[in-house]
DNA sequence: TATAAATGAGTGAGTACTCATATTATAGTT
DNA sequence: AACTATAATATGAGTACTCACTCATTTATA
């Protein structure tokens, strides 16, 4: 290889887009203001990323991996069901409200058209421990047992993302959101 | 007035944005195309909408009461809460099946950075009734009192639009779906 | 008959992507 | 260690194209 691509390149295009994607929107934010915020020229940005569906489809997968890294650091693999619960929501809420550009890009990204199936899929990777944690409840008699697994996977996702939501237009109740957000949860997935 | 503006045309206009967003995303929606499927000249759609953003904002707000009417029509008025919360989830769940073009279309334009303050705030309004029953939940000792009325306003929605896209998913499990989703919440928000 | 809606070719402002040229990191050679 | 050849990246003006919106003209209705 006689010269390499730069992997600093590579992020300052993909934090450039992230800051464009949150505040117009993916359609609304040209590759020239992209690259330009990134410090690069245009074409710098096309050798990295073929077109934009593929720089965009590669943002998708980066910010997954992010938000999988926060959900699953110092995940207590030996805690009961509702520590390990309780880590995994914490910390999603934690990124989310630390990350607002990310968080809200991934929401724009996530209806958007142009993420292929294989984007959709790489993205689901991160979470398997979370899919073991909800048949280690269901199989240990914890969470009802008749409740479909993905309807406690997604009913989990849908409630962070609501608490998070709240969250960002009432920072002060922070705390009673998170905590409140998560004892929903946990009673409606729990045998009485 | 010479001439009237026809409420027919400003429906066709409005049904062709809805079906090539839900299609294609709001971006890649030409105002073109949209015009002609709606059997209109291009410059007749924007006789009835001065800008395709003015467009979405109506388009918006329109899908909202549709989606109101739905919730609202035979709203068991004198139930307790239990029948009048199970109304509104029942509702909402089969006109987003039964509408899975409008339901996509609401859900991007949601996420989109189009939409004004006016629009947002217009389209909770059809929802006041919604609001009154979470109240007298509250005040009724049935919802557990340490949970904030918005968390349960945003933990509903968060749960239907969960169930919904399940469903869309799997429509073979469409009953199971709506009653275990109903489940989590009821068992998620009233006292034990 | 007056007035407004309907039409669709035209316009100007962008936009994603290209490509000829300049630059540079690397591997090989001495 | 210094030098060179090589092959790739970096650059940004240029290109082909698309799109939201306009407007002169035609058509319909009160």
């Amino acid at each position: 290889m006689a010269r390499p691509k730069s992997q600093d390149k590579r992020n300052a295009i993909l934090d450039a887009a992230t800051q464009l994607f949150a505040e117009r929107g993916l359609a609304a934010a040209p590759t020239s203001e992209i690259s330009k915020l990134a410090g690069v020229a245009e074409g710098t940005l096309f050798t990295y990323f073929g077109t934009k569906d593929e720089l965009i489809n590669s943002l998708y997968r980066e910010l997954k991996l992010e938000l999988g890294d926060a959900m699953m650091s110092d995940f207590p693999r030996k805690g009961n069901v509702r520590t390990r619960l309780r880590h995994v929501w914490d910390r999603y809420i934690r990124w989310g409200i630390a990350n607002p550009r990310q968080y809200k890009v991934l929401a724009q990204l996530l209806v958007s058209e142009v993420l292929t199936k294989e984007s959709r899929d790489a993205g689901t990777a991160p979470f398997v421990e979370f899919q073991t944690m909800v048949r280690d409840g269901i199989e240990g008699r914890i969470f009802r047992s008749d409740l479909p697994v993905e309807l406690i996977s997604k009913a989990f996702a849908a409630l962070v993302e609501a608490t998070i939501d709240l969250t960002a237009s009432k920072p002060s109740k922070t705390n009673k959101y998170r905590d409140s957000g998560f004892e929903i949860l946990w009673a409606g997935i729990t045998r009485r």
